[in-house]
DNA sequence: TACGCTAATGCAATCGATAACGCAATTCTT
DNA sequence: AAGAATTGCGTTATCGATTGCATTAGCGTA
């Protein structure tokens, strides 16, 4: 049982070559169609399976192509799997998922694992601790593809997908703005991804283009976690001249930030508006809805996976485009919607 | 640049054989230190990569095991496979994700798939909609370890790594009652599932042991949605002698009922209490947070990979163990906490 | 009848790495 | 010092499928 079916085997007991079952299965016009009755019979007869490993080795691709993220359990990264995942299957591709629990070593492992694989392709969100990337430049200098998405490194051949984050970070800030609040704090993530520092930038363009003074001690460094959105909100009330809008550059710190708020008596969105970032399935769900950042992640990996089929059809001849930015959406809600009438553009659900 | 290091081209590039070259990679005992030197540097300098096809071809196996759910962007699925894939790489095997979506055909294609790809193993959550199996029977036909987790089926030679979801329901029907509640509704998922099954079972089982009289109106069939539970609600509370206590199979359900009893004025957790299933995130960071039965999904993705791990050692000698159950853990929390003193031995957060 | 043509299939090399086996040269044994 | 053992490396087959290049048989035609 444990022996798998060959198209020797089928030969062997057809009488006839491996060639043969080879170019029958196939349907090669120079086979006669009664032999290619007798093996599509006898293959499904003895159970046969191709081999994809062999007919891989021989075309020196794999049909498999590596997807890199830091963590897979969560909402945004899983998403964009998904995505990948639906674009790339129907086109014969199988996906396969590395984490690299956002450490540079073990990043690097994978990456030299995937290109053992024969992997025809690499799909990567980079980790957070990266300090070298000559890993990653290895990799184009195989002829490899690489996509980047989301945390994405400016390098030669390399197209990125991502969200306009500095769009992103404008838009909450307007809206605050809009709100009526004149105060805007924000909850900085690691500014040493390009994705958090754009958020920064936009939130600082915002307040420039509202001629609002820029407060260094209304932006606090943290990281993504309820518990740092809540320590930072108290920190914010506590200087002077507080506050009256917090914009959070992860949803966590929005959520850590109200909670605090409500539980020290302050009314959101009357007292202060909260907006977050990411769209995490809780924001919506929650009584008091929060506001958020939409990154559309389903679409950001469909997007991805479907730069790397253009790719891989394109020889070298300079990629058209270096970046894929794709728009993100506000989707206010009641952290920070005050009830002065409708509000035009940004989208209500 | 795209023609890709084999180690016949460090052989050539030495002026030694491949066979010798493969032997000092491998740190044969019985090739030179000068030469394994030599080849060693080389190698690096070529940047050489070794080819894991041939290995594989050759060895007649991949190191890659194919993991099949039906979408991995649910919370549940994400954490699975991130306990899989985390026991599993470091032993030396990628992971393969694939979505069925729930589709009985599209399960057929991917199995039909990862066996074409010779994974070494398969680890699945079966479909929904499956009325047929006998593409799962194929696989142990193949003699290829399969692992069920969640959503099994019994068949001959499988194991099957889950929750005690008989437990689960009885835990939470129980407590319900240690609540002091009297009339305690159901909403039942798809009862062609198992899990769904089971965890009604475990519900009749404690009104059972408490006395309780089973009433059949008091079960309403829905699908894991917010809206489902809503209606669910509304439809349980216009019954004569309504429900004191809600036990949803699913946190959505769950989620939905209360959004609809807070609505109309009840007080949750007096007037009634609700429990769910899953404990998705959102569970705890209500506001009123949600009670649930946890799945420890993480850690029923390790113990699967290693049963899988296990399984592939052991000859078929009758598999010791045909099914591991997990035990569920009841998360108590807000939405069924009557303060009538501490509560014993349910985990409250 | 002999030659060319075509249809149908066989032969053998190939992809990259490994491993059993073989062989020459060196080292060890007693 | 002769045979035995060991060292170091080459030869070749192998995994399963594909493919360019024969090869064979059958048929038509001059």
């Amino acid at each position: 049982m444990a022996h798998k079916t060959t198209i020797y085997d089928i030969a062997k007991k057809l009488g006839i070559t491996a060639a043969t079952v080879s170019r029958a299965l196939n349907d090669h016009p120079r086979i006669s169609e009664a032999t290619k009755k007798m093996v599509m019979s006898t293959a499904r007869e003895m159970n046969y399976v191709p081999n994809k490993l062999a007919l891989a080795l021989k075309n020196g691709k794999s049909t498999n192509v590596g997807v890199v993220v830091p963590f897979i359990n969560r909402h945004f990264f899983s998403n964009v799997i998904r995505g990948i995942e639906e674009e790339l299957y129907p086109k014969g591709y199988n996906v396969i998922i590395c984490q690299t629990h956002d450490e540079e070593q073990r990043e690097r492992d994978i990456i030299q694992n995937l290109m053992n694989s024969q992997v025809e392709g690499i799909i990567i969100s980079i980790a957070r601790t990266n300090t070298k990337f000559d890993h990653l430049e290895q990799v184009l200098k195989k002829g490899l593809p690489m996509v980047f998405f989301d945390r994405k490194r400016d390098m030669e051949g390399v197209v990125s997908v991502a969200i306009d984050d500095f769009q992103g970070g404008y838009d909450a800030t307007m809206h605050l703005v809009k709100q009526g609040c004149r105060t805007i704090a924000h909850l900085r993530g690691d500014r040493t991804l390009e994705i958090y520092w754009e958020r920064f930038k936009g939130y600082q363009q915002a307040l420039k283009d509202s001629g609002l003074a820029y407060r260094e001690e209304l932006v606090l460094d943290i990281t993504s976690v309820e518990e740092e959105g809540l320590r930072a909100a108290q920190r914010l009330m506590a200087v002077e001249n507080p506050p009256d809008a917090i914009f959070s550059s992860s949803d966590y710190g929005a959520l850590g930030a109200i909670k605090w708020l409500v539980q020290k008596g302050y009314r959101i969105p009357d007292d202060i508006c909260v907006v977050g970032f990411s769209n995490e399935p809780f924001t919506q769900i929650m009584d008091l809805s929060i506001s958020s950042v939409d990154q559309s992640p389903m679409e950001m990996g469909r997007m991805a996976a479907r730069v790397f089929l253009d790719g891989t059809d394109v020889t070298d001849t300079a990629k058209t485009q270096k970046r894929v930015v794709l728009s993100p959406t506000l989707m206010v809600r009641d952290s920070s919607l005050r009830d002065s009438g409708p509000v035009p553009s940004p989208k209500v659900d």
